[in-house]
RNA sequence: GCCGGAGUGGCGGAAUUGGCAGACGCGACGGAUUCAAAAUCCGUUUCCCGCAAGGGAGUGAGGGUUCGAGUCCCUCCUCCGGCACCA
């Protein structure tokens, strides 16, 4: 890219050479005209069932793109990418008979374009609409076929008037455990008045069959306020008060799926721990369908995977531990080793903690329990502090470390004995309970059984603390380890000796559930979805507060509920979570009629929720809304949906692997719940997906791995840099394109040299579509040639006519079906690269044997249409035909043309290629060895050796085994 | 640490899935054309030995299976992505 200033002569825009070459500004001139073609004559549009135009015999294809979020900075190079391959997909499927669907929108709500504005001081809707119109103008001129009328942007009033009410529906539904599925609220009121689900004494809702140890209180003995919110609990979309993810400096809080490393996702800002009421959604009750939606869609293997562990399911039981007066649970995976568990750890944030604790340690605890593994252990084991003074220490000091600091700087576990004891229900052993940070709150019960014995972090727990460790399960010969956690039969286990570990698991859950200490259990690494926002720039609730505690749906006729407009929306850093909404009073009083609340007075004095959705939000359901963008009764329109969206939904999603569990996974459950309201046909939004790899480019290390901008940079000969400024040698390495590092490539820039056909070609050219590869400005022009070579084969460059020969030429005829047949098995199987390498053989061949005829350009044309589709149209206009090549068949080959009536096959001794026999294709295997026996290089080199063996591979070659 | 994926010329990458390693493109070198350059065209281009014919080595390293391994198996190294005390 260095190099790339100092070509002043562009190859395409030298003026001089035959007039009517291919070059820039011719390849200007064409993609230009025909796209204004294509506009005016509305070649991209594609009709819905019942649209004048649409054929109902033609096969479905809905091939999407993840559309893009416009940023201030423009298209990125890494955007084409994805969508030249879906490009070419599309064109492709259209020429062999389908019917595609291939939108294009805006995710145009969200955090950065917020920041923008901050930045900038123009408002985020300005800002937003101008990064739109330059997205869109940079597209076009990349010719995608895209059918421009179904256009839309999440921040439309008339899209997310649908979020909000997809949002609603949401907020209307409760899952039912027994049906396996969301279904409307009113269904669960009628139950609980009929008795058929009943209100438990914790609060929790039991349905009929549901065992519950707690004795149902009766609904019409529930007063109304409870009621109210023993319903609003079993909402699809709740308020609930969370320890939440606060960013300060982004003003906001965040999903668990946006922290990484105890960092925001976006901008790598610290995150805080911070309790707040916020909404959330029950995803997982999806927890189990988003595990097995995932075994019948063709997805990447590690997306998969990526998704699987994300909502980890584990299998195993809970265990009620008597401690006191009360029962601690935990969860375990190994209920089969609970005769090993020597002692109890409870997060520290368990809320038993405080219950259990006794006033002090009793005489005969070890000191060397009380505390051990963090900054004043030592004097607490030292001191005569009370459990509720070490407990305090200890919370403090958890309290004050990031889940990154816990998670790697440990070498040794910290922890606390809480003083008091619990029994292990299968020997009556009474056991230590501790607190430790290496329990977490958020996962299975908060509290676990330890076996040192058989888990290698209550092993190392159990060494720093001083307890007891016992095998429960028999090690393997010659096992030296410490925990071991491998297959073997149990030892120490009272009823359960000499049984391996699956059985064992059978007989002591059996034992448990019948002796009322436990049960079979699974659990999920998946958390409720936080789906509140404390920005300006995102969706409004269609929610209404008013006195207490109490909140109201929004009537579904009252919606959009729009962004009001603001002034202010900077966030004030360090303060303590605050909505950017009530910044606008006038906007959040309102009334419950002006809201159309159902069960108010219209006259109530109600507050709008003042938290926006997420950027997420739109981009769960834009998938749905392209079948029918102008659908104003619907959503979406529901023929349109069941079309487009039937046999399984969008048949091929090209999109980045960075969503792997943040939209992929939203949106599936977004689909899953309208698909359980009925609103829409399939039950997986996106059948096939595939990920892009990511355009890299150049970047310049110092010896201290320190990165340099690639204009601090020179280079002294073939592949020496040295930084400018110090003369200290650098070292060139591939990295990601950054504004910092000054090694971001502009496609507009690539655009004007050669034309976005040669753009669109070095893309795909550059290697398999799911690889990542440095972006290498050097090589485009490989493919310009090519163009070039391809014009120049059928248009004279002096007079720019076509000229094309009379009586087609053997070879050239042969190689074109091969070419049909090669490009045409590529596309399919997304390998373009190959496919363009066949292209350009052809081309070459081609040129040598002087040209082609005019219907083997016609053939060609359209099979290059889909890679090349300006210069693809140009020449099939030059052959007479009327726009659009899009609407010409795909061309067919011969299956004979495939197949050569000769054959050279080499001749290998031992191994090694030793000479070339040429054979008819279907001469028998005789036939071939004594040809094979008769060359004379390989009789020479056999003389004196017996031969023993003679392979031959039909048509591929022979190996003679001799010595 | 665990789970994925990948290591092939100077570079991007091919290789019908166990059958001629390096297709195609870039770059480089040589030649034609040109006053000259660009562009274009022709040729060479994995490395080593050799004037050549030819020979030898070679797909991250080592071992194995096989007539035959870039491809399959085992051990190890490096890079990229994900997860990370999940009981």
């Amino acid at each position: 890219m260095t190099d790339q200033t100092e070509t002043h002569t562009h190859p395409g825009q030298e003026a001089a050479g035959p007039s009517h070459r291919y070059d820039a500004q011719m390849a200007d001139a064409i993609e230009t005209r025909w796209q204004s073609v294509w506009a005016e004559q509305g070649t991209y549009r594609v009709p819905n069932p019942g649209e004048p135009g649409f054929d109902a015999s033609k096969p479905k294809f809905y091939c999407l793109d993840m559309f893009p979020y416009p940023s201030g900075a423009g298209l990125h190079v890494g955007h084409p990418e994805g969508y030249t391959a879906t490009d070419i997909i599309c064109r492709y499927k259209r020429a062999k008979g389908f019917n595609v669907l291939h939108p294009m929108g805006w995710d145009a709500f969200g955090l950065p374009a917020e920041q923008y504005a901050i930045q900038t001081g123009v408002h985020p809707a300005v800002t937003t609409r101008k990064a739109i119109d330059n997205f869109r103008r940079q597209l076009q001129r990349f010719g995608f076929c895209y059918d421009w009328s179904r256009e839309f942007a999440t921040i439309d009033e008339d899209y997310y008037r649908w979020t909000q009410w997809i949002w609603l529906r949401i907020y209307h539904s409760w899952y039912d455990r027994r049906q396996d599925k969301a279904r409307p609220i009113e269904v669960l009121i009628s139950m609980l008045e009929s008795g058929e689900a009943r209100v438990t004494s914790s609060g929790d809702i039991a349905q009929q069959g549901e065992e519950s140890h707690d004795h149902a209180q009766p609904w019409d003995r529930i007063d109304t306020e409870r009621r109210k919110s023993i319903i609003d609990n079993a909402r699809l979309a709740y308020l609930a008060e969370q320890t939440v993810n606060w960013c300060p400096k982004l003003g906001t809080v965040l999903a668990n799926e946006e922290v990484i490393d105890g960092r925001s996702e976006r901008g790598g800002h610290p995150v805080l721990r911070w309790p707040l009421k916020q909404w959330m959604f029950r995803i997982t009750s999806y927890a189990d369908r988003l595990l097995r939606g995932l075994d019948d869609v063709d997805w990447p293997h590690s997306t998969k995977t990526m998704q699987r562990e994300w909502i980890g399911r584990s299998e195993g039981a809970y265990i009620d531990f008597p401690a006191g007066r009360r029962r601690i649970r935990v969860f375990t995976t190994r209920p089969d080793t609970v005769f090993g568990a020597t002692y109890m750890v409870l997060a520290p944030e368990h809320p038993l903690v405080d219950e259990l604790m006794p006033e002090k340690y009793g005489d005969t605890v070890p000191r060397s329990w009380v505390a051990q593994g963090f900054d004043g252990a030592a004097e607490l084991r030292d001191s005569t502090v009370s459990p509720m003074g070490v407990i305090g220490a200890y919370r403090a000091y958890v309290a004050g470390r990031s889940d990154l600091e816990r998670t790697t700087d440990d070498k040794v576990k910290s922890g606390v004995f809480t003083g008091a004891y619990a029994i292990n229900p299968v020997n009556d052993e009474r056991i230590p309970i501790f607190i430790a940070d290496y329990v977490l709150m958020g996962y299975g019960t908060g509290a676990i059984m330890a076996v040192p014995g058989q888990d290698q972090r209550d092993w190392d727990f159990a060494e720093t603390f001083g307890l007891p460790i016992l095998r429960t399960v028999q090690p393997t010969e010659g096992f030296d380890g410490k925990a071991f956690t491998g297959e073997g039969h149990a030892i120490n286990s009272g009823f359960l000796d000499g049984l391996e570990v699956e059985p064992a698991k059978t007989k002591i859950i059996a034992w448990l559930q019948e002796h009322k200490h436990g049960k079979r259990a699974i659990t999920y690494k998946l958390r409720d979805w936080l789906f509140s926002r404390q920005r300006y720039w995102g969706e409004p609730f269609p929610v209404v507060h008013c006195e207490g505690e109490t909140h109201h749906g929004v009537g579904f006729d009252a919606l959009p509920v729009v962004l009001p407009e603001l002034d202010d929306y900077t966030p004030i850093e360090g303060a303590e979570p605050r909505s950017m909404l009530d910044n606008a009073p006038e906007w959040v009083t309102t009334s419950a009629g002006d809201a159309h609340v159902e069960g108010l007075p219209a006259g109530a004095p109600v507050r709008r929720e003042t938290n926006t959705m997420p950027g997420w939000a739109g981009s769960c359901w834009y998938y749905l809304r392209y079948c029918a963008p102008g659908c104003s009764s619907r959503f979406v329109d529901k023929a349109a949906e069941e079309y487009w969206m039937g046999e399984g939904g969008v048949d091929l999603y090209i999109g980045g692997a960075e969503h792997a569990v943040l939209h992929l996974l939203y949106a599936r459950f977004w689909h899953m719940v309208l698909h359980d309201l009925g609103e829409v046909s399939s039950s997986e939004p996106f059948r096939k997906l595939f990920h892009q790899g990511l355009i890299l480019s150049h970047a310049f290390q110092r010896k201290d791995k320190s990165l340099v901008p690639m204009d601090e940079v020179e280079e002294r000969g073939e592949g020496t840099y040295i930084e400018t400024a110090t003369g200290e040698p650098v070292a060139q390495i591939i990295a990601k394109m950054s504004k910092s590092l000054k090694n971001v490539v502009n496609p507009d820039d690539i655009i004007e040299e050669f034309g976005a056909d040669t753009f669109r070609l070095y893309e795909m050219y550059m290697g398999p579509l799911e690889a990542s590869a440095p972006w290498n400005t050097r090589d485009t022009i490989g493919l310009y040639r090519f163009l070039q070579r391809a014009w120049r084969l059928v248009i004279d460059e002096e007079a720019g006519t076509l000229t094309l020969r009379d009586a087609p030429d053997d070879g050239t005829e042969k190689l074109l079906h091969r070419t049909i047949a090669k490009v045409g098995e590529d596309i399919e199987q997304l390998s373009f690269n190959t496919a363009i390498a066949a292209m350009i053989e052809f081309v070459n061949a081609a040129s040598k044997a002087g040209g082609l005829s005019s219907d083997q350009l016609d053939r060609f044309a359209r099979v290059l249409a889909p890679f090349a589709p300006h210069l693809a149209e140009e020449l099939w206009s030059r052959l007479g035909h009327p726009p659009s090549i899009v609407d010409a068949p795909w061309p067919a080959f011969d299956d004979a043309m495939l197949t050569d009536d000769e054959v050279e096959l080499p001749v290998q001794i031992l191994g090694k290629v030793r000479a070339k026999i040429t054979v008819p294709a279907d001469a028998d295997q005789k036939a071939v060895e004594s040809l094979a026996l008769q060359n004379e290089r390989i009789a020479a080199l056999l003389e004196g050796k017996t031969v023993r063996k003679v392979i031959i591979v039909p048509g591929r070659l022979v190996n003679i085994v001799a010595n």
